[in-house]
DNA sequence: GCATTATATTTTAATCTTAAAGCGATTTCC
DNA sequence: GGAAATCGCTTTAAGATTAAAATATAATGC
């Protein structure tokens, strides 16, 4: 049996974060689906650590930022706090706290909506706009050059073989299996 | 272009986590690499989801105090707090803050050790090991179901394919490409 | 021996996150 | 038209997380 951990972020000590490799953990005798887990974990940590930092270095910003401003970027008449809320898949809450913090900012504006005093639209200002403009494109590079190790037909692969584990594991959670 | 988000949790408006599909973000021409982290992201994160959901709802305890009673138990004679940091991944400071709720818990306890006053040594209690001994097989289960969507030729071939990513994702991050 | 440096840990301030409670505004339904 | 339910959002409390500063101990180098 030999029971193994099953997250991984991305620091160790003290300073500078990255370094997740969670397949250090692993014994003989591990179920193959826990390795793979933990590799997946690992794999997903290491990526999204990454673009944190490139994203926190390069532009000052953090992630959950950039994606609430990429939603609005593809909107561009508009959010209300609910859409972002479904759109992120995060809570109510937390969206009122990352719209604030990029408000003041002077990224993003909220505005009344005429019909419904209980909704806020939100969307990007000029400076926002143009700013995430550079941003998402060096984004882009940024996920294109790290899954440069595939080849086309491998990333397909790993597409199809990701699509088959996430339905399957939606069934799982529903109580469908 | 079309900019893309690039980050997900699992959680919708206010009640009930868990529910990330990441991929419903996608627009015609996004670039194959941008799809295929989304989708890798989504997986990671609804994997995940169910896991903290399950281990909040069946044994109340949370992933990270999970994971560090994991290495734990992986070394009965105890580790050090900087051990512990560098096997999870995670700051030192977070290490505090885990190992001080699970010995409220009465699940760790803290011990100088002899030859160093610096050093704290963490280990299990007795009723920690019992406790993790059932939390570990439930887990390994929930990973093992999780994963039954792919037959195990297929599951060598995820794990092949994510080795590659992560291998040559480490040679982007370290400056190698 | 003593000053300097290094190591182990904790503390603090920020950010992100959820769940739950609270507050207005709107809609429903007699 | 008014009570009740619903909806949209914010606030609060708890937890996880990092970076950076602070503290205490140990090791090194004259």
């Amino acid at each position: 049996m030999n029971p193994k951990p099953c997250s991984a972020r991305g620091t160790p000590t003290q300073p500078s974060p990255l370094q997740p490799d969670t397949e250090t953990r692993l014994t003989e005798g591990d179920h193959q689906a826990l390795r793979l887990w933990l590799r997946l974990l690992a794999c997903t940590n290491l990526i999204e650590g990454i673009v944190r930092e490139r994203l926190k270095g390069e532009f000052a910003i953090t992630l959950p930022r950039f994606d609430l401003m990429a939603q609005l970027q593809r909107s561009p008449a508009g959010l209300s706090m609910g859409e972002l809320s479904q759109r992120l898949m995060v809570t109510g809450g937390n969206v009122t706290g990352i719209v604030a913090a990029l408000e003041a900012d002077g990224l993003i504006v909220r505005e009344p909506d005429p019909d419904d005093r209980r909704i806020s639209r939100v969307r990007l200002t000029d400076a926002g706009m143009t700013g995430f403009g550079h941003m998402a494109k060096a984004h882009e590079e940024w996920i294109v050059n790290l899954f440069a190790g595939l080849p086309a037909q491998e990333q397909a692969n790993l597409s199809e073989l990701l699509g088959l584990l996430k339905t399957h594991a939606f069934k799982v959670r529903n109580g469908a299996v």
